[in-house]
DNA sequence: ACGGTGAATGATTGCGCTGTCATTGGCAAT
DNA sequence: ATTGCCAATGACAGCGCAATCATTCACCGT
């Protein structure tokens, strides 16, 4: 298995000595292509095709002090809704030449802070973080960094440039609401993981229940959520209130473990017992019955992310801040009554 | 929204001065840290701690001809089993000095070579690949680049550095056998997104179906994975041999979708029919009865081939060569009768 | 005809780091 | 004591590119 030194990679100044101009005009040919003329910015691009040229990403980010990668810092990789937030910014930055760099600090504050140090020193073009429960140093780094920061998932939090995702806490409110108006009495709450956009969830639940003078039921766990834990999560709650009729969860992994477990103890869906999971993973429209969930749009949050980052790295518009609620919309299907 | 230009980042050089060595020593205590008396060592990583330094990536990345970052190239984001991978690369390579950059070409021959070429030209750490049906220009890259190629998912490939998957046909062959040896006779095959992998699972199908004399029963959907299909294609079978008694599917998303369907026909599992799915997905497991299927360990893999590109960049030995089989386990569960 | 204007292009310099040598000094073998 | 050796450290140059400023030249109005 002999490995070749790699064939001689050209540089710029390789395509500028091949196609007669300056190498400072070939890297305006990739950089700010409006300032060459068309009839060399054809020349110079033929050369790089002819080459196989392909601008070294070191050297330009050494040199102009940043580079084109975009940071997507997530807490978890093991989990459906971050991989669609994921695919969304990869098939935006897809054909750009900006790159995504990953990071998974899996639920650690801390290791969130470390990240966000690592990944400002290499000047990204933007900075996207699903955090919500940062380090103050972490938030600081955030405020002063000299590139753009999206935060993802909530829209209540402290905006840095650019927030975009949902109000957790109203679509958990109304998700609950719905139950109640589709005459479930007696409603739970079950939720794994804790973090803090389940405890919104969890505020939208209390919410609805005080306001309605009903009783909490609450059954939670601090593990990473799985269908198992869903079905533990129920089994808890029907120790200690045998009579609940319907419960919000948490996730639709949460849900999908409550709805095996009712299944195991046959009790009827929607008729004796109302479920409505969160998020709306696709697998579970397929039951039989399908779940009621809530539909978040995660794709769109990773979509749109990198689409704003990039717009705002093209135009250098300082423009761009704000709140962009995606909203959600509670999918009434067959784990639920008429409404 | 004023964003300040960030605060002073400190160089090596910033570090050399403070600890009262030169550069060079600073540098050699992160590269090549066996190189440097414990004393200065120590001193040295006081600095670093105290000024907050860290190493400029592109700046080392050209003086050195080399990154650390370690390309990891998938047909597909949308999917569990690759997100598996990615969830053990990522775990291997935390806290090390290595990233794990992500590439996505769609199942695209075309855009994985694409892909390839711009990530060779950062001359990468190593290269993780997904492949199975690379273009020859693609191959010849991988062949000649002056890094370290992993080809993960399949066995059967030609190997450039190292191999570590699985023999899906072997897999599929156990899998079919299995549900003969449990007393099923016409079995049929499901699959969807017909790929290389899955063309290896139908011809793993179509030994045993042929070796046993029985006929084959085969519907197949170029479409991408989904539950949905899965009970379309199901549907398509029955409507072709409606005395089938048994399906091996392709995939687990498949699989499930097979499973809803019977349910919808309230045919009974495992007695009139029996159920094989392909990867393992967790929740499927839950299920009642829980799916059975052939488990294989994409965890692992990601795992796996990122601690061996570790350490072949660390000990710069140009062993590790070879075929790493990870294997698979039939999980016989309760969609198919006992043995 | 003339200077003014702006678009197109070029020359120079340095980004922060590491490869490659060179240098120092302590220590063992003779 | 002298030599040779090796471990520890340093000086210097240059990786490939882009920011900055300088230059050229066509074209305009007067």
């Amino acid at each position: 298995m002999s490995k070749k030194k790699s064939r001689y990679a050209p540089t710029l100044n390789d395509v500028a000595r091949e196609s007669g101009v300056s190498a400072i005009t070939v890297s305006r040919c990739f950089r700010h292509p409006e300032k060459v003329s068309d009839a060399v910015r054809k020349r110079v691009m033929e050369t790089v095709e002819k080459l196989g040229y392909v601008p070294n990403s070191a050297a330009s980010a050494l040199a102009s002090r940043r580079t084109d990668v975009i940071g997507l810092l997530l807490p978890s990789l093991n989990n459906n809704v971050y991989l669609d937030v994921v695919s969304g910014a990869f098939d935006r930055a897809h054909g750009t030449r900006h790159a995504i760099q990953i990071g998974n600090h899996k639920y650690s504050p801390l290791e969130e802070e470390k990240l966000i140090r690592i990944f400002l020193q290499q000047n990204p073009a933007g900075l996207i973080v699903a955090g919500g429960e940062q380090t103050e140093a972490a938030t600081e780094m955030l405020r002063e960094a000299d590139c753009r920061v999206v935060q993802i998932m909530d829209t209540d939090v402290d905006p840095i440039d650019l927030v975009i995702g949902l109000d957790h806490e109203k679509a958990a409110a109304e998700a609950v609401a719905g139950l109640q108006a589709r005459g479930y009495r007696r409603i739970g709450f079950l939720g794994a993981r804790m973090d803090t956009r389940s405890q919104k969830r969890l505020a939208g639940y209390r919410r609805v229940i005080g306001d309605s003078g009903g009783d909490e039921r609450i059954a939670t766990s601090p593990m990473p959520s799985s269908a198992r834990l869903g079905a533990q999560l129920l089994a808890d709650l029907f120790a200690r209130y045998p009579d609940t009729d319907a419960v919000f969860t948490n996730n639709d992994d949460i849900a999908l473990g409550a709805y095996l477990e009712c299944q195991r103890r046959a009790i009827r869906m929607p008729e004796d017992f109302g479920i409505v999971g969160f998020n709306d993973m696709d697998l579970l429209e397929e039951l039989n019955p399908p779940l009621s969930t809530v539909r978040t749009d995660r794709y769109r949050m990773g979509h749109d992310s990198v689409d704003r980052l990039i717009a705002l790295a093209d135009t250098g518009r300082p423009e761009g801040a704000g709140v962009l609620d995606l909203g959600h919309a509670c999918m009434w299907r067959g784990t639920t009554r008429e409404g």
